[in-house]
DNA sequence: ATTAATTTTTAGATTAATCTAAAAATTAAT
DNA sequence: ATTAATTTTTAGATTAATCTAAAAATTAAT
């Protein structure tokens, strides 16, 4: 089982995913005590005991770099920030440069179950108001802007990451067809008529889709994962 | 200024809030040690902080009143509580027994701006997904059940503690005359042809309301102020 | 009105998170 | 390749929040 990290950990994970400049980097103890507004002693203390927990690796002198676990928190935590500043800006009219600071208290709220539900009454959206991309449930980033599925053309490829508008028609034929974000498709053909396509999916099998519903899907190059 | 209370604090102030049967009654070490699930020792320590902090009132061995600053601590903390389960239930689809949990953590969140903004969002509650009463931005709460303005006769009072259904012509409207959250009310004339009102508001000033009007405005007996 | 039972407090420890000052290790400079 | 500068760690303290065990005070019972 996970075992639930405390505020202060939470904090110094996400300051380490954030600073280092390569999933491999080494982040130094000044530079975390200096982005942590503390001090390089409570740094160096404090890094023992997440290397103990094993959410870093830490060598004496050589700073810190994260483990998969840690990681896997530092996204779910930069997630969570990330949908909360979507909330603030979209729903409750905060300037997008208000939101921060609130959404530095919300993202330590524990609850996958609402952060999924919350992503989802958002309408999944990948990036946040500052342009920055919002990981998906299995932590994945998107690279790049996302284009619509009818902007594609004949054997382009990339991954479902949104719909355009939340229609709840549309969001139930495309359960019915078992299309899902995060699905792998490729473009086979567009019929130069009616700009119909035929696209593959992941398991080979293939689809046809009307401009109607393809203008309504997102589609990125490509999704990264840091873990 | 306001000092900023610990997440530890905070739920002292909330438990005695809620374990306390009147404002004026004590509460004991014992029966907070069971509410916050710790034990007597940790309990006589922290009320010694807490009334040191002028939050409190405590006397050895005779249990513990909130001060007027501890019960407006207290009154803010079940507000944001309570607005956060409506949030949860009314936009998440969280089930109302699924809700508790979540809301514990939430109403730590400190900013004022955002529990007013979501305060808005939900449409000023009055009651949570419970039926308890939200208290409004000024600590006070409605005591019994809220009806609608349209249901009042001559020279019945009340407070305006909401609107039926969020339609923006209408809060215009609203704005326009006047009529805000909080607003002492009394009818002095009902039209028996169209059912249009004549009420008196708090300054005196008399203004005419359609039953269209009427019918949208919720109005509650009595405030009760806990401070 | 004493004694017994219960509640509350005090004393002494522990853990997480923090600090300052000093020591140790690494990196940069001549 | 030493020395100087910088970075990092260790040592020793502090504060908030917690605990157990024992002492003290209050309340209940005869």
């Amino acid at each position: 089982m996970e075992k639930s990290l405390s505020l202060t950990e939470e904090n110094y994970i996400k300051a380490i995913f954030q600073i280092r400049r390569t999933p491999e980097s080494n982040v130094s103890t000044n530079s975390l005590a200096n982005s942590l507004q503390t001090k390089p002693a409570t740094v160096s203390d404090m890094i023992k005991r997440l290397s103990h927990k094993k959410l870093i690796f830490y060598e004496k002198y050589k700073g810190v770099t994260l483990s998969a676990a840690g990681s896997k928190q530092a996204i779910k935590i930069i997630r969570k920030h990330r949908l909360w500043e979507v909330f603030l800006v979209n729903h409750l009219n905060f300037k997008w440069d208000q939101v921060h600071e609130i959404a530095e208290q919300l993202e330590h709220i524990k609850s996958s179950e609402l952060i999924n539900r919350l992503d989802d009454f958002l309408g999944n959206p990948t990036t946040d108001p500052h342009g920055d991309p919002i990981p998906n449930a299995n932590g994945q980033f998107q690279l790049g802007p996302s284009k619509l599925l009818s902007e594609m053309t004949s054997n382009e490829n990339g991954i479902i990451v949104g719909v355009k508008n939340e229609n709840s028609l549309l969001l139930q034929h495309l359960d019915k067809l078992n299309i899902h974000l995060g699905l792998n498709i490729k473009v086979k053909e567009v019929n130069d008529f009616d700009q119909s396509m035929q696209i593959k999916l992941a398991d080979s099998s293939t689809l046809f889709l009307s401009e109607k519903i393809a203008s309504q899907i997102l589609i990125a190059k490509k999704l990264r994962s840091y873990l």
